[in-house]
DNA sequence: TCATCAAATGTTATGATATAACGTTTTCAA
DNA sequence: TTGAAAACGTTATATCATAACATTTGATGA
């Protein structure tokens, strides 16, 4: 498969359950080698595995877990490994920080500028990021009103899923 | 004075920095009284003293900052003393956590439900809230457009306030 | 080649935030 | 006045993150 033809690679909406995950996170890398080769920042195998780790689901996943993760692998890994390589990540708008949960989560449209505008499922615990440039416009109008002016915005919506939700409503 | 008659008071918007701060917290904690009495929940010396705290000023607060702050006035204090008071105060809604800043604030409208919409300055730190029940609709709309019912939603803008931006175009 | 520098990573220690678990005190009503 | 529940005290520990310094790697040019 070309890299150069990503077109429908999208987490924009919630997955089924059952989707082809490889190709989310096969993706996500590709997009990532992409985005780094334009910028001239190097993509080492630590930071792409860290990467490829982050997107194991469309979850959030801590820092510590991670790191587990590597250690399991064989590798020598200590808090600052995995810190430095998620610092490179969002360096360069390829995984958002979910403040609330302390995690992180890969981002499936590196190369758009967007604000952090997320969806979590109390129930199932799935992450979606929106990108909803009308609702980012609404924020910042909302803050002119104050006098305000936005350097950058983070929303956490937390709420049911459209499965988990069908699920509570109906049984 | 009444505490029927809470007419002017309101931090929905920046503060000037010389501003009467005893009326902004003296307001936060009649509205505290209140809220508490018609809940039947038991605002205690403490947990009132931890409001009182936390209402220092415009700025969030750690929960160790007032810990320390309580160890100052020769209180018994731990952890879990400030952490039992903070989950109290947060489950009446008469303050917010700000999830980016691991840190509380005093909510300037306790009586109305609502998202946490947070304008935090980058400069000063001054953080207010802004109760946009317009913005509000538009997250849960924007959400819905993704199958997604909302249970709370979370913003948190940086950027510059008022005063800040002044300095910071003009200078 | 190999000297050199910067970036990346390894390593040790510690800081900052938060909670578990259990004991004691207070409150309030029967 | 006692029994139960809530609040608070106390000790220990979990969880998240960074400081500081050593070592390795990789690119560059003499």
């Amino acid at each position: 498969m070309p890299p150069s033809a990503p077109a429908s690679r999208s987490t924009a909406t919630f997955q089924r359950p059952g989707h082809d995950h490889r190709r989310c996170i096969d993706g996500a890398l590709a997009a990532a080698e992409e985005r780094c080769r334009r910028r001239g920042a190097k993509l080492t195998e630590l930071r792409r595995r860290v990467l490829e780790l982050v997107w194991q689901g469309h979850e959030p996943v801590g820092a510590y877990a991670l790191l587990d993760a590597l250690r399991a692998e064989g590798r020598a890994a200590a808090p600052p490994t995995v810190y430095r390589a998620l610092d490179f990540l969002l360096s360069h708008g390829l995984i958002h920080r979910l403040e609330k949960a302390n995690a992180f989560i890969g981002c499936p449209r590196p190369d758009d500028p967007h604000a952090g505008q997320f969806l979590m499922c109390l129930e199932c615990g799935t992450v979606i990021e929106m990108d909803d440039a009308a609702l980012g416009a609404a924020v910042a109008a909302s803050a002119a009103k104050h006098g305000f002016a936005v350097s950058r915005q983070m929303l956490e919506v937390e709420g049911h899923c459209p499965s988990c939700a069908r699920g509570a409503a109906g049984g």
